[in-house]
DNA sequence: TGTACATCAGTGAACGCGCGTTCACTGATGTAC
DNA sequence: TGTACATCAGTGAACGCGCGTTCACTGATGTAC
C-alpha cells in the first residue's frame, strides 16, 4: 500500500522531496508575519528545516523567490478575479461590484501574495514572465469595465474601458492599502472596507450614468437585490 | 561680522553643529534612492560624515529616526494639502480637485516622505504624535468634503462627509501608489496620473449629483476653468 | 575680562550577530545494460 | 533481477561583510564667579 511511500516523503530524510514549495510555504508565512522586507532567505531556509545552502539548489537568489512568490501571487489573484466576474453573472454591475470586493478579499486574506506583489518594490516591468501575469490580472478587470461601458446609456457618452477599468482598480488598491490589510497598523473607519469601496463604486458609476439599481439585463435571478435609498445607506 | 561664524559652522570641526538635521536630509537621500526598507543607521551617519556611534546622540534608534521623518512628512503633506484647499477658492469643485492633485504631487515630489509615511510599515497607530500628525492631514480633506457635502443639490440625499474623505482619500492614494511614484517600477498608462484621478474624482462627484462644470459660487474669478465635453476629454 | 569647570557632541575601536554565498562533500535516486 | 554508474539534492563548515550598539575617551562650548 502507498502508507510507506508517503510517509517516507513527510519524515523526510536526506532528501527533503518538496523542498521548492516547501520554501516558498516558508517564505509566504514570513512574508505575511514580518513584511516583504524583513524576509531572508537563510530564515526560509531554517523554517524549511533545511541548511542555508539548499535553497540555492532551487533559486537563485532571494529575488527569484520573491519573484516567484509574485508570479504566483498574480495567478491566483487572476483567478480570484475571473471567478468573481464570472462572466458578468447575474447583471453586469452586480458582477462588476463582486470584483471589487474580490480585490479586498485577496488583500486581507493574502496579505504574503499582496506584499510581494505591490509592496515588495520587485521590479515588475522588468521580468516579462511577471509582467504577463500581472497583466492578466488586470485584463480580467479590464473586460469586465468594457462589457459595463458597452451598456453606457444612450444620453451619455460612451466612457472608455481602459479608463473605467484603471479607476476601480485604484479605487479598490486605496481602500485595500489604507484600510484593508490584515491584523497589524490599521486606521478605524466608521464602516467596513468593503461598504466604504461599495458605495464608492456606485457613486462611481452613477456618475458615469448607470443605472446602479440594479435591473436585470438578461435573466431576472433568484434573491432580489437589496439596497433601496442611497449608496451609502438610509439617510437618518 | 558673521562671516567667520558661519564659516565655523560649515567647515566643522569636531563638533558637527547641525548633525540632527544633517541625519534626517541623509536618511531622506537614502529612502528616496533604496526605500524604506533598504535604508541604515550606520548609512546615514556615514552620509553625514560622522563616525557611526554619532547619529545616537540624537535618535534613540533607527526607528526614532525613521519616525522623526514620516512626523515631518505628514506636516509637509498637512500644509501642502492646506495650500491646496486654500479654503475653497474660488469655488469648492475646482479647490477639492486641487487637493487631489496635490496628494500626487506630494506622492511624486517627495517619495522619500511618503514612503516613511505610507510604505514604511511603521506602527501609525502606536505612535501618538505621529497619529495626531497624520489626523490632522486627514482632516484637511474630511473639512474639503464637509463643505462639498453641505452644498449638495436639493433633489440628492446629502452624503456623509466623513465617507466623501474617505473615498477621495483612497482615490488618491491608489492612483499615486499604483501610478504616482517616482523613477522606477512604473506601469505604462494611455494618461497622466493627474488625469486620471481627476477624471476619477469628477465622474465620483457627479455621480453624488454635484454639477461639475465649475459654475462660480460666490465670486466669478479670474482664469475660466477649462474643460467643456465630459470628465475623460472631448469624445472622438 | 579671565579663568575653572561642567556639559555637550563628537570619536574610534571593539563586540557579537546574522546574512548571503561558496565549496568540497555525500547520501539517495534513477537508469542502462 | 541485479549491478555500476551518473546525476541529483542535500550537508556543514567556512568566509567576508555590514549592521547595530556599547564604551571609555576627548575636543569644543557655555557659564559662574
Amino acid at each position: 500500500m502507498s502508507w510507506r511511500k508517503e510517509q517516507r516523503r513527510t519524515e523526510r530524510g536526506y532528501h527533503h522531496g518538496n523542498l521548492k514549495e516547501a520554501l516558498l510555504q516558508a517564505a509566504l508565512g514570513l512574508i505575511a508575519e514580518k513584511g516583504a522586507a524583513g524576509f531572508t532567505f537563510a530564515d526560509a531556509a531554517r523554517m524549511a528545516g533545511v541548511s542555508p545552502a539548499a535553497p540555492y539548489r532551487h533559486f537563485r537568489d532571494r529575488d527569484e523567490l520573491l519573484s516567484s512568490i509574485a508570479q504566483r501571487g498574480f495567478e491566483q489573484f487572476e483567478a480570484l478575479l475571473t471567478q468573481a466576474w464570472d462572466d458578468g453573472r447575474p447583471d453586469t454591475v452586480t458582477a462588476f461590484e463582486r470584483v471589487g470586493k474580490a480585490y479586498l478579499a485577496f488583500a486581507r486574506n493574502e496579505p504574503a501574495f499582496y506584499s510581494a506583489m505591490f509592496e515588495s518594490g520587485l521590479p515588475v516591468d522588468a521580468n516579462p514572465t511577471l509582467m504577463a501575469a500581472s497583466e492578466r490580472a488586470f485584463a480580467i478587470i479590464r473586460a469586465a469595465a468594457e462589457r459595463l461601458a458597452a451598456m453606457a446609456p444612450p444620453g451619455m457618452p460612451r466612457p472608455p474601458a481602459m479608463m473605467m477599468a484603471l479607476h476601480i482598480w485604484s479605487m479598490s488598491h486605496g481602500v485595500a492599502s489604507l484600510f484593508g490589510r490584515g491584523d497589524a497598523a490599521r486606521r478605524k473607519l466608521p464602516m467596513s472596507p468593503e461598504e466604504l469601496l461599495e458605495a464608492e463604486v456606485l457613486i462611481y458609476l452613477r456618475g458615469l450614468g448607470f443605472p446602479t439599481d440594479r435591473r436585470p439585463e438578461s435573466k431576472p435571478p433568484g434573491p432580489p437585490p437589496v439596497p433601496p435609498a442611497g449608496p451609502w445607506g438610509t439617510p437618518k
